[in-house]
DNA sequence: TTCTTAATATGGATG
DNA sequence: CATCCATTTTAAGAA
């Protein structure tokens, strides 16, 4: 849990001992290669590199939310080797499951360092309010739906997929419901569309709603195009329990917003 | 470009001028929330934080190719604070753009850096073999797709979208042709289907065909049920130049490599 | 293993 | 801005 050295041949040596154990991070010049579902070249230029021990390599460049290069875990060993003739560090990693090879080659190294993370800590976590959640919601509430909707099914099997919902109405038709925890899209219109079309193929008249916390006007023209419904219900109405600061929480006020 | 001091009360007052210049890196025992799109909650545990100096804020397990928590770009400021009483450090972080909350509750850092990253080091890259290349080989190649099959147009825009590549089979009937890199998907197919049945509104018969490098059965069974055609072309006839190595190259390999 | 689908998807191009 | 679309998407769950 401390920093390593910055000569390259000495890190050469060093660091096959922490790969297996600890994150490595590393900064400094580099040129890199990426080559596997697609062929990725980047020119030199300064990242910060983190190794993880089960294998998990990533490349980040010094803005970004996602690594500018990576390789997932379960690749072979990592090979690190110095070059006497240019000083340059070479990084070497090939994983069999994709065929994808990873060479990254450093300059310069500005910055070294390993941290030993101890296994015992290592805290799981829970999330509240992704599409299943939405979803039960709604089999919870389905009149936030349509008045005297009455859920039958969830997850209903047809030939070519699930449908979300499956529920009678107040004239008893059938309906297939498809939710979309986020804005509509017209891909998802067409999917409740094919839906409705197998029905229609097996002679049964079945209603179409797709439900979603937002659904723009192109989708909903579309839908209405084809007899097919929608129905947009905000996160607030689904979620109503979760309350999120209208600016930024200053650090007494966390416990109120912990409750 | 090195340590910082572990200790949470000069943490809190050093971190702030290294924010906006820096990328920082801390480890150590936390738990978190994260509030926007989805509320998240992580269990006390050893994680490793990056900051970058655009404001990202990625917390890493131990293990995994993605950050278990982060927040993107462009939130407000972030604040570290100290609390004497139970002595933990406190991130606050809150983006307005999309409602998101981030605070991380720190109990104890076993490492604290940051590394300097200079501006005019950011190395562009180039990458080969996305959709876009595999297009052009097909322009280049119709014949991987069907003998004697002519290329009329590309990109061909209709009502709902734009057509891949627009062609001519042997018998001079019209062909709209979806390609897709990856595996091919439902809904790739009924985006197919969509297109063609357009044309069918306008009264014009087209075939259309799915190019993807793979087609798994039951997309194949909805194309056939709905008189449309599948074709697979394995990435190793589109792109046959890209050499990969077998295993693992060595460094004094390299050379062959990137011939 | 293969396939399917949600995701805080991300990121880029476009209108 | 919103929308559309490709992505080395990743990751989890089911068949």
């Amino acid at each position: 849990m401390d920093l390593l050295p910055k000569k390259m041949s000495e890190l050469a040596v060093i660091l096959p001992s922490h790969l297996e154990k600890d994150t490595v991070v590393l900064a400094g010049i580099c040129d890199s290669i990426f080559d596997g579902r697609i062929k990725s070249d980047l020119e030199k230029g300064e990242r910060v590199l983190l190794i993880k021990k089960d294998g998990s390599i990533l490349l980040h460049n010094a803005t970004g939310t996602r690594p500018v290069q990576w390789q997932r875990a379960k690749a072979g060993k990592i090979v690190f080797t110095h070059n006497d003739e240019d000083n340059t560090l070479l990084m070497e990693s090939y994983r069999p499951k994709t065929d994808e090879s990873f060479f990254i080659t450093y300059y310069e190294i500005n910055f070294a360092a390993f941290i030993r993370m101890k296994e015992e800590l290592s805290g799981g976590g829970e999330t509240i309010g992704d599409e299943k959640d939405f979803v039960d919601q709604l089999v919870l509430h389905p009149d936030l739906i349509e008045p005297e909707l009455k859920i039958i099914e969830r997850e209903k099997e047809i030939d070519f997929g699930f449908i979300d919902l499956y529920a009678q109405d107040s004239s008893h038709n059938f309906v297939a419901i498809e939710v979309k925890k986020q804005n509509a899209t017209l891909t998802d219109a067409y999917q409740l569309h094919r839906y409705i079309e197998f029905f229609q193929g097996q002679g049964e008249h079945v209603r179409g709603i797709l439900v979603a916390t937002h659904i723009p006007k192109k989708v909903l023209s579309y839908l209405k195009a084809h007899n097919l419904d929608g129905k947009s219900i905000p996160w607030q109405e689904i979620f109503p329990t979760v309350k999120r600061p209208s600016k930024l929480v200053r650090t007494r006020q966390l416990d109120n917003f912990w409750s």
